[in-house]
DNA sequence: CCTCCATTGCAACTAGTTGTTGCAATAATA
DNA sequence: TATTATTGCAACAACTAGTTGCAATGGAGG
């Protein structure tokens, strides 16, 4: 009947574990549903019920459902500081916009980008958003620092505005027009784009 | 105590006529709102005490928020088939994005351009997106035509995407950058995608 | 093996939302 | 002035976000 020394510090790894499982099985569920539904149409309860799990759980670790939809963007994140040196503005720009229309021509994708876009400056989901743009942009601007260092890039032609002008046909192609934004339409807007931000 | 003719039809005018300013009182409100909310904030309580409306009066309309949000749009739209032969490619490119960008700005035209994305294709607010679109699209695209006639045009530039990447990148400087879509930005981008377009 | 103790499931709860309905008051128009 | 549709009002059902208290569970350290 002795009580614990009130004195010791509890063991900060005591207790059973929280399973990383219940974690993945809810992003996954959360992705699933909001191709489904939407952001509007996403219910936390759904997402429990999908994922097996109570609905409890889920609130135990994401205190809103922005916050829940924000880990599940983050949970899909690629990697685009990767796109490699491939010797020509043309390849590096190709390079570049393959994999973020592969990411957007998937349904899970899409449903992240229409939420990333809908939600208001201020939302959990918008920051995060902006955050890993920002991780992202010094990378990929060193597109435009080899092509310059080429010869091949325009004086007065912006990264910025070229880089987002791609990103952003991308998107109106996949969130406006519905339509598949890989194979010849994505050649075709590489071109057009290079055709604008190269020297000559 | 004699009662109506059964026989005779009720007149087809008679009775108190909808009040056209409870209409325009509640789009008034719902842009409001969704300027401030986003379209998952909206409520329609909110919009109707907005209005000074009661809710009933809201629905008794448009039978869902999904619609009442179309009617919104719907009541903003802007005339982009206008845009004027100002006897070059530029000058036309530059015509047409000048008031797309403007509506763009504008914190309600931000709000629904967001409320746009963020509904699925299945939408009333989507699928009335794209009828607009279509409405718009051909007299756009006589910009392409005339440039085409002046020897402006290139010949491998689809128009679609010519266009559509103009619009694109402005939506995405709007909803993902939070910034201005006008002035010398817009002066860029015009000249970036012109010299994607134009032949030579 | 066995005792911690955090995690999980469960059920009940508050509060706000969409959308509906019946009824009384109102206000144009013929 | 009588007609009749529109409006306001209040109550309603169903769903959702998010919270809370308690019991059951199960992994990790002893």
């Amino acid at each position: 009947m002795t009580s614990r020394d009130p004195g010791t510090p509890r063991r900060r790894d005591a207790g059973r574990p929280r399973g990383a499982s219940v974690v993945a099985a809810i992003l996954t569920a959360v992705r699933a549903e909001l191709a489904e539904t939407g952001l509007e149409g996403l219910s936390v309860d759904r997402v429990a019920r999908r994922a097996e799990v109570n609905k409890t759980s889920v609130y135990r670790r994401w205190p809103t459902k922005e916050a829940l939809v924000a880990a599940a963007m983050d949970g899909l994140r690629t990697d685009f500081a990767a796109s490699p040196d491939t010797g020509s503005l043309r390849g590096d720009l190709h390079a570049l916009a393959t994999p973020i229309a592969d990411l957007l021509s998937r349904p899970e994708g899409t449903a992240l980008a229409r939420a990333a876009i809908s939600s208001g400056a201020a939302s959990d989901i918008a920051s995060l958003a902006a955050h890993r743009m920002s991780e992202q942009v010094s990378p990929v601007f060193a597109i435009a620092e080899r092509a310059r260092d080429r010869g091949e890039w325009r004086d007065d032609a912006d990264p910025h505005q070229v880089i987002f002008t791609l990103v952003g046909a991308i998107l109106h192609r996949v969130l406006l027009e519905h339509a598949d934004p890989t194979g010849p339409w994505l050649d075709s807007l590489v071109e057009l784009v290079h055709r604008g931000a190269a020297a000559n």
